[in-house]
DNA sequence: AACGATTTTGCACGGAATGCATTTTTGCAT
DNA sequence: ATGCAAAAATGCATTCCGTGCAAAATCGTT
């Protein structure tokens, strides 16, 4: 029942999946052009869609509001960080090894580098709709913050206690299990944070200072506890 | 040209603002409590208006959005923690310090038990609020990031330094107060994300915990650096 | 009491967002 | 290739959000 052609991911999923990927973009990417173009708040949700070639209601179809057009800039790039955070090193932190893929990411999306600098641009000049994308990035948290908790669950450290399915104390197993959904829950969403700080610290100060230095320096001050400043 | 009447805060504004923190308080309090009992979603401003006793127009005049009534409790939280930080011990690192400043705000807020669980209980029914609801400390953050880097950089080290306003070498001054700018943005930024974890962490594993103990143990792992928890 | 400043309100209007029925497109099996 | 079922796109109607403007009400001061 499988179609036996050597195509890698072009015709995996079949056309439909396409076109909607292809649909998505080009509203995502009108969106973006035109609010460079002539402010967000001046760009209609009808004329998204007329420069994408869709309905209006089709819009509507692939974005729950007008604001999240601007916004989501690539679907899917929530699902790499947490592919490329499973088959990170085990030898890596979690804290490091959501670095990695969080700078890969970014690197990449640096290198299309008008659109990324359109979006920036659009970003910055309408404050509410970075509101907005900091929300985008936090529907990732809860998906990351599982993926950390099995990266971490499944550790090198699963044959120091005994599989015990009735355990000596259950309470501490739980208390375990409560402790580490907090650290995922709170790595995850102080990556999502680190991410847009360093966004906006980088647009505020253009050209001072390279994009991935930011990035590392905020990286840096996390790990290290985030200690005062010395003077 | 001042009254001169001894009441410290009662009237020293006067029944103009009182009447305006009123009203705020009143559209704030009447959109929590409609939101709990109908869900958000079916809650017009016509009824958030009507419960309140004011018009619709008045509503937004108020408030940016609808959602902003069932977000911002309190107005001016972010002033009281500002103030906070900077009347507290120079001893403190700048993390202590805020956690301390934002500890006392939360025990405030969640002494007034009611509104704050309604509060809560509104914002795990509708994540998109929640959302919301980061934006709102979000708005704080660049405030807060000032008054960061006020603290630090009026602090004690200034002596170390001659004073020469042609310094040696501008270019690492300049580096510093970039330095120092990141910083400051990054602690306010993770504190308020630190502050949004520990309520969705607590909302999820309700009465299992204590907010308070939450709200520390994510300040703790972050002056740690994040590490991975221990097996 | 009267005046200036501020706030509230009503009205009108454009746009956002949703539900529903209809039409078109796609995937699949025959 | 062809028909069929699922999925997507579209048009339409409707409700609600949010804003600008001008008139009315309210407050502080003299």
């Amino acid at each position: 029942m499988q179609r036996m052609t050597g195509e890698s991911s072009a015709a995996r999923d079949g056309l439909r999946e396409r076109k909607k990927r292809a649909t998505r973009a080009a509203l995502a990417e009108a969106a973006v052009r035109l609010a460079a173009e002539h402010g967000a708040d001046n760009v209609t949700v009808e004329a998204i869609s007329a420069a994408a070639g869709v309905s209006v209601r089709t819009f509507f179809n692939y974005f729950d509001s007008r604001d999240d057009a601007f916004v989501v800039i690539d679907a899917d790039a929530g699902a790499r960080v947490r592919r490329a955070l499973l088959d990170a090193p085990a030898a890596l932190s979690p804290l490091e090894a959501l670095r990695e893929a969080l700078a890969v990411e970014l690197a990449q999306a640096e290198r299309q580098h008008e659109l990324w600098s359109l979006h920036a641009e659009v970003l910055r000049a309408s404050p509410h709709l970075l509101v907005r994308s900091l929300g985008a990035h936090m529907a990732d948290e809860a998906g990351l913050a599982e993926v950390i908790v099995r990266r971490i669950g499944s550790g090198p450290a699963a044959r120091d206690r005994a599989p015990s399915p009735a355990d000596g104390d259950g309470a501490y197993e739980d208390e375990r299990r409560r402790a580490l959904d907090l650290y995922a829950r709170l790595l995850a969403a102080v990556a999502g944070t680190a991410v847009r700080v360093s966004v906006e610290h980088w647009c505020a100060r253009q050209d001072e200072v390279a994009f991935a230095d930011v990035f590392r320096e905020v990286f840096a001050l996390l790990a290290a506890g985030l200690p005062a400043p010395s003077r």
